[in-house]
DNA sequence: CCACTCGGAGAACGATCGTTCTTAGCTCTG
DNA sequence: CAGAGCTAAGAACGATCGTTCTCCGAGTGG
């Protein structure tokens, strides 16, 4: 008898974390109120507190999704690509994310900072994501035959790319982070790739459109 | 008739702004109150308010105060090594400022996740300090005969250091961004430096008291 | 000793926020 | 149609916070 009304309560769920992922990621947890998320969603704050008994919870689940989306779309970007060059393809993808209308940062590092001193579970889901991230590198990375420290390096620089490109608002930490990546996986390609031509030269300019 | 109190003013203000550094830098700004700022720094909230007009200026006050601070340690420590060594000593400061029993992280960057796009004077502040690191490092680059790219991928190196460190908890990732920035300095050391021996050894371990 | 000023402690105020409760309307059953 | 149960809309509540105000005691000049 609830069919349509259990249908409801799943479109109810992804319009609040709709909303929740756009004023959350646009201008922080803490400065938007459960009315304001009430708003944007259409979404009764009855069936709101149903779906998520606090804020606490619905910040946990838009991390949750978050991450999962975030992940998903790199993945299928970079797994698309020809083998050789899909860690290169990883700073080409942030390179298109850090240019997106709405990009400001790493929603997780943000939420860290607001609230990773008093929230666990903020904290918690955080250091998973930035793990999961560590560990989808390393597997790019050993597949292309670089070692475990090599795969360290790279993702401290995407990291890097990804705070500098946020604070300074311009998306060319993407390519210095993608020209430091070419001279660090230098001694890996070299043995029967053309890139490791240029691995001397750190100044690797290309065209947005190419990659 | 108030040179006593004028100095008075003068150790106010700065308890004011120990506590809040302390307090903001621990636990994040909007979690601290006006009245937990007055219990700690002992200074009445008349005081407080005839010091900082509102909670904005002493936000920014904070973030002044601390990027002096933060860009002199920094300076202080690697100024006094050799001119040969001191790209290379801006990680070995990093390690130790990521052992530091309350390190949080960039304490800009948490900030900047909390009200940067609220507050356009945050954003700024942040901008600036973070501008003004890589202009430094950029210096010590060019000193050594390095490159302005160089200079920006060590920047990275840096910057994704700090954030992995203070999720992650570990001092470690300022090994490994030394590690890296090794690599991309070989050639520049190449020339005539004994570290560029290990140049395609990234794994490179060394003792904590070492630097 | 007294009047006056000044600063500290904390109450008070207005706004906001997370959360709950009330109210009124709609739907579905007999 | 009557009434029961559900929902949306928004008022209400309690807590917190930034900011201001009140009160009172201490120190000072006459």
């Amino acid at each position: 008898m609830q069919g349509g009304r259990v249908l409801d309560l799943e479109t109810a769920r992804a319009r609040v974390l709709d909303a929740a992922d756009e004023l959350f990621y646009g201008r922080g947890v803490q400065v938007v109120g459960m009315d304001e998320l009430r708003s944007a969603s259409g979404v009764s704050l009855k069936r709101l507190y149903q779906l998520f008994p606090s804020k606490g919870d619905l910040v946990e689940a838009y991390l949750r999704r978050r991450d999962a989306r975030w992940r998903a779309a790199l993945a299928s970007y970079v797994d698309t690509r020809p083998a050789e060059v899909r860690v290169l393809a990883v700073f080409d993808w942030l390179y298109q994310w850090f240019g997106e209308d709405d990009f400001r940062g790493c929603g997780f590092i943000n939420c860290f900072g607001e609230l990773g001193s008093t929230s666990p579970v903020v904290a918690d889901v955080t250091r998973t994501h930035k793990e999961a991230f560590q560990e989808y590198l390393a597997g790019l990375v050993a597949a292309s035959g670089g070692s475990p420290e090599l795969a360290a390096h790279l993702a401290l620089l995407a990291e890097g790319a990804i705070t500098t490109a946020a604070i300074a608002g311009s998306p060319e930490p993407a390519r210095q982070a993608r020209a430091a990546a070419i001279l660090l996986l230098g001694p890996v390609l070299g043995c029967d790739q053309s890139v490791s031509r240029m691995s001397h030269r750190p100044c690797v300019r290309r065209r947005p459109g190419s990659l």
